[in-house]
DNA sequence: CGCGACGTTGATTTGCCTCAACGATTGTGG
DNA sequence: CCACAATCGTTGAGGCAAATCAACGTCGCG
């Protein structure tokens, strides 16, 4: 993966860009390498930014009462990562995003994201399918939650993110599916025979 | 509630619109009466709509493997409602929208929506900034089913839903919270102690 | 009036958690 | 580069939250 897979992601939404665009956006965004356990964003922080993954794994969770954490996302090469909730309200995030992988992003302030829609006024249009999509790709996940016990939400995350599986430890797993590791262990092994 | 209500929501977008634009995009909507129980949408047809409710309230639900109902969604006055992921890909919808009470909505073809995207540009950032709102709300109901028990997700739906709470049958509020209607019954009374 | 949907309560079952112990693997400092 | 610690994956015993099943009173409606 490199820099011109954004452009790729962009396009991917069904907009044409010219090279003078492209060119803009290339220089509104900034490449930065992330060390593994290195963060993202702290909960506390306003996030006041997004990326774009061009290599490495990044995780969005939470803690919870019991100071457990609890994954919501993955990231990895060709998504977006960002908590889109501080960055629309400016309030301090209630999540914290880390590196998994020694990671390269490509980097864009609000500010500079919120210019970049004057200059090339496509984008809104760009965004707002690639929201629309994300939209969907959650309510999947609350119907699988509202739907499915745990063996079956496993095993439609082995399905939908193979490649996803082979990069995760099981911890990391179960807390994304929202159970024990001990008993991740039982479903796979269950599932051998 | 009334058709102006639309207008307010777009302008709480932070986007000022003329008095030319808001002809425009009324002309777009059709006003549409739905009776209780009537359906706006049945799975397996391709959801080729939205609908902004002015008066009324229904629900978005899928069937389990048992056949009963999981409800993903209310939508009362003042909110949208659409399946978006069938919206998005023109697949056959795996959701229903049914009202709940006589509703009155505006409804508006994706058809005729997306020539209005032409019309007025600037709607891109209103429904953009639209989206990203509902992802953070999407986000944070997977945050509390990864966090919360059935007990601490019924506090927080009453607390973020009162007006809903008292429109609702138990039967429903335990769908969209995942739980049985025995246990949310028997949470209530817990909680009068 | 009578039927069906609703809300409640109790008895029983079960899916998943917690705790504890163990070997295997990975990482790290001397 | 090795020794030791930390993390990981697994397994078993026991416990709890929530589901299931069943019964019953209430309410709204045709």
């Amino acid at each position: 993966m490199n820099k011109a897979s954004l452009i790729d992601n962009y396009e991917r939404k069904g907009v044409t860009l010219s090279q003078k665009e492209k060119d803009i956006i290339f220089s509104a965004f900034k490449t930065v390498h992330v060390k593994k356990k290195e963060y993202l964003l702290k909960a506390g922080e306003v996030c006041d930014f997004e990326a774009f993954v061009i290599q490495g794994c990044f995780k969005k969770y939470c803690l919870d009462d019991k100071g457990d954490e609890r994954i919501i996302h993955f990231s990895i090469e060709d998504w977006w990562i960002a908590d889109l909730e501080s960055y629309n309200t400016n309030e301090p995030s209630r999540t914290s995003i880390q590196a998994l992988e020694d990671s390269e992003i490509l980097y864009i302030t609000k500010e500079r994201k919120e210019a970049l829609y004057e200059e090339i006024p496509i984008l809104e249009r760009i965004y707002r399918r690639m929201t629309q999509q994300e939209c969907a790709a959650l309510q999947r996940r609350i119907i699988n939650k509202l739907s499915l016990n745990a063996t079956e939400e496993y095993e439609y995350f082995c399905m939908r993110y193979p490649t996803l599986l082979q990069r995760l430890t099981n911890i990391q797993i179960a807390s994304y599916l929202g159970i024990s590791q001990e008993f991740l262990s039982k479903i796979r092994s269950k599932k051998k025979l």
